[in-house]
DNA sequence: GCCGAGCGCGTTATGTTATATCATTGATCA
DNA sequence: TGATCAATGATATAACATAACGCGCTCGGC
């Protein structure tokens, strides 16, 4: 190696920040989605103040596939497996908005992309199934 | 017909309202997919003043599945096909946002609703592809 | 005609999500 | 020592979305 410090100035898999961990660890902690704001609000007592660096650790997070974003909730959750690459869908329940990432297979992954028509060249698929989880659906069938 | 007026109380399509004709109209003119705010702006000459207005109409003409909501933009787009059903999927370019919407066969759509888990009984599929359309892939290859 | 119900819409105010920008700190190293 | 760089702190504001109240119209009952 050529220096051990200024971590190598490239781009596999660096040490994760003290920020970034305490975010990783909180969303790890809750197993749930969190809103950037909710997730501000728990990291608070741990000297994190300000929206900016919840963002920027999340997006540094997501880069390295440790936590994903649930597009139709504008939320945050850590990636079900520690760590993955693109190849994910989510099942949300709509009630109680418990996830679940599903992974998806390399061909599972290429027939999605497959679905996109020729003008445009797909890279990445975001796909979120909504839905009821089982005790929402039983509350659901049985109103009082 | 029973009576033309109170416009028969039930669910199946129903007259668009004033409003939501102007916002239909808004957005099937741009073509592309536009934010709540950039919509407001474009219809305050016709008498439109605040964002109430503009999302009440958007939620109408969604349930409706005349407009659709790009989850991972924060936008919404007039469907290519007039209406459509919660069969579809859209192909976004990430360099320029144009949109594409590819309509889903029921067997595809029952594919994807299959990849939930059993614990989410699934419902709706929010399916979006992002990558470089033609132009902007070219754009990219030569920088200058 | 008067009234109440329902609805579309106007309006105010506020809540929620996200980013642009600049200042500060601490480590590295010529 | 002082330039440089990366990370973080901090301020301010932008962008997206909804809660809640109230008004005026139309319709149907009386
Ligand atoms: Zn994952
Ligand atoms: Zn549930
Ligand atoms: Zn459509
Ligand atoms: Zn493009």
């Amino acid at each position: 190696m050529t220096s051990p410090h200024h971590h190598a100035g490239g781009s596999p898999a660096r040490k994760l920040s003290p920020n970034q961990s305490k975010i990783l660890g909180c969303l790890r902690e809750a197993g749930e989605p969190m809103s950037a704001y909710a997730i501000l609000d728990r990291v608070r007592k741990s000297g994190i103040a300000h929206p900016p660096t919840v963002y920027r650790a999340l997006n540094d997070l997501m880069k390295r596939g440790m936590v994903h974003r649930l597009e139709s909730r504008s939320a945050f959750i850590a990636c079900g497996h520690g760590e993955c690459d693109g190849r994910f869908a989510f099942a949300i329940c709509r009630a109680c908005d418990k996830v679940i990432e599903i992974p998806l297979g390399e061909k599972e992954q290429a027939r999605l992309l497959g679905l996109a028509p020729a003008e445009i060249s797909p890279e990445t698929v975001t796909l979120e199934i909504a839905g009821l989880c089982e005790s929402c659906g039983l509350a659901q069938a049985s109103p009082a």
